[in-house]
DNA sequence: TAAAAACATCCTTATATGCGCATATTGTGT
DNA sequence: ACACAATATGCGCATATAAGGATGTTTTTA
């Protein structure tokens, strides 16, 4: 029960929605999802983290990055409808396409990753 | 996209979970469901109008009472979805199962209804 | 018309949540 | 060892949320 609510409650956020939708995609480092979104690193970073720990998805390290992917192994049962769920409801949304479309452009690494660039630089 | 968050939000919470699953039994009024989760008016009545607004029931008002039941006609796509994610989520649940035997003697008039018994009458 | 029953709502309080900023952590290349 | 890149985390703030108690509302009944 507690796992449920857990898995619906990372679900009820639309950074997280819009996260999990451009996961759908492919597998992705932080700052792709950070630059698919258009969001800071701490919200990206956050996100994914949250999605993690709810169980929908797998963490792959290399190197210096994250590699965060919907997990489609150890999924319980009810995960998979969920994101079903999420699917049909997302259907059409502007946001969450332009979303999926900023990802195609997305670097792993160079100016935008990370922190990005120093503020006090000029 | 609104919408989604909406209906995820409203089952990110033990009690309207709860709620959700005593209706799965049969249609409600308001202190069926405090009888059967043991919980105060205010909170029964909070619950299936949160579970309402995001689209799960629908509400039949019949004379004193306000009998809600979970909505199998307008139902978005997504909703059978989420309720059935929601039954495999809980299966095994002690607390859920509880709720539905305490469900079978709760009556819809009586001791126990509505606010009660009058504090200051002794 | 007045009281009672079943609900809904207002007000207040405690807690949870999302986010940004600054900073810590960890891996990489020189 | 050092500087840098990608990511994670501690802290603080603003806001959202859940819940209880008291009270308002509507319908039935005496």
């Amino acid at each position: 029960m507690k796992e449920l609510i857990k898995a619906f409650k990372s679900l009820s956020d639309e950074t997280r929605l819009r996260t999990l939708n451009v996961l759908l995609e492919k597998e992705c480092c932080v700052c792709e999802v950070m630059q698919a979104l258009g969001i800071s690193q701490t919200r990206a970073s956050r996100s994914l983290m949250i999605l993690h720990q709810a169980g929908f998805l797998r963490l792959r390290k290399e190197g210096l990055w994250s590699l965060y992917s919907i997990d489609k192994r150890e999924m319980k049962k009810f995960y998979p409808l969920l994101v079903k769920a999420m699917k049909q409801g997302l259907a059409g949304s502007i946001v969450s396409d332009s979303d999926r479309e900023r990802l195609k452009g997305a670097k792993r690494t160079g100016p935008g990753c990370g922190r990005g660039v120093k503020k006090g630089a000029d």
